[in-house]
DNA sequence: GCCGAGGCAGCCCTATAGGATTTACACATG
DNA sequence: CATGTGTAAATCCTATAGGGCTGCCTCGGC
């Protein structure tokens, strides 16, 4: 059930008669539109991503769509079962939830320390606004109402990375990244937490502005073992 | 120029009346010959892989060739430009071996410790048996020679990474493992510090042994440290 | 001898067709 | 009523065709 995708209107205009305005691909706009997706929710977890049904959502040849996915099965967003087709990875489990948390440990406080080290003013201004947009986002109980919050969340992280300069540090936490989003969409825990994450989020920032790389590093340690904490307090189940 | 695949008579029983042998599809078939022909070196960095060529070479349709390569793009083995083609990745510079090693640096040690902490018997065989293919395996100038030698040495981490059980710090190192071996043939250093390697490799096995996180989070720590300083001194040119 | 235009081959990209396989469902039988 | 079988639809997988672009070579003109 993925039709919600944007297929009657998006990109119709040109393309049949030849040569379409966008320099990109289409196997690149497949690929997008299918992470969009697949953030958004619109795609649950364990559903089945047939090749020729999101081929004739989105109006294009199997082909595009083959080649989308092949690269987000790389990702671990979907899983591919030869000769069965794809289809979107399942739900995170206590364990999943648990290793993906130490891989966090290993990674992002090592990445906050590097970038505190080459930060500059403009990544600096950038961290800042991601914790201002981060504050002034609606927090509602619908998707639609805290969407931006999680959107400024991950950014926020997302520019640590890049700033770290080590394309590698940035690849490894990519890979980690969507992982992770898909964590906060279906966690099970919403965003209740909304005010010690955004504390958190400060603090890490303030540690960046007095230049300090050891105290990025705690903070942003700090900030990761809480969100374990509470996602474990607030377990739905066993 | 990359003819040098085995394309006369690896596959070409079957498949033409019908059904191949091999359960696998052909797109995965296609995507470990691209993955090996970069590891040996036959696919020299910067040359470009024509889907076509490829196509033509293996003996299969140009769709299973862009659906591997699309999969090997995302492990930064090769770069895609659009409506260009794709090409394999550029030789490393000393930034990227300087990034290179950070994350190393940064993800080894961690997997070491982890895996020492989660380690059973047969785990620690197979290490065991990785440095003793590490200590037996010619050492000749020809790239023949020390195939076997850069196999052990990648299986060493690679079991490494798999015994954290941790599937998060595994990928993350999959996806550098692909760049360390491709450094580790195209780095400019041959294998002119196999003594060294050796020992150091052993002091990580000693240290698994003992048991103790700790000592072995710190001797792989050393281990990388020290690769780092040997390439380093050995570098070609500035 | 030098330079520019035209043609040609190769490539990427997408679409379409067809074979093979799996799955679901209806139906008959013990 | 349960179970096995056969058919049909859906799907995946691969191959082939054609459009559009780029780069190179050749050839004619200056």
């Amino acid at each position: 059930m993925q039709n919600a995708l944007d297929s009657t209107d998006a990109v119709p205009p040109a393309r049949r008669s030849g040569r379409a305005v966008s320099r990109q691909v289409l196997a690149d706009h497949v690929y997008t539109e299918l992470l969009t997706s697949l953030m958004d929710g619109r795609l649950a977890p364990g559903s089945v991503v047939s090749i020729d049904g999101t081929a004739r959502d989105l109006d294009v040849s199997p082909t595009p769509v083959r080649e989308a996915l092949a690269r987000l099965e790389h990702t671990g967003m979907v899983r591919r079962v030869a000769l069965k087709g794809y289809r979107v990875a399942p739900v995170f489990t206590q364990e999943d939830f648990a290793e993906l948390m130490e891989a966090r440990l290993a990674i992002e406080p090592v990445n906050a320390r590097l970038a505190c080290e080459r930060m500059d003013q403009g990544g600096l201004a950038e961290l800042k606004q991601a914790v201002e947009d981060l504050k002034s986002a609606p927090r509602g109980p619908a998707f639609a109402e805290f969407k931006e919050y999680l959107e400024a969340d991950e950014r926020f992280h997302q520019l640590i990375a890049r700033q770290t300069g080590n394309q590698f540090m940035e690849a490894a936490y990519s890979a980690l990244g969507g992982q992770i989003q898909r964590f906060r969409l279906f966690g099970g825990v919403g965003i209740t937490d909304a005010e010690s994450a955004i504390a958190e989020h400060q603090a890490v920032l303030d540690a960046f502005s007095t230049g300090d790389p050891g105290k990025a590093e705690a903070a942003m340690a700090a900030h990761i073992q809480q969100v374990r904490s509470r996602a474990i307090a607030a377990a739905p189940e066993s």
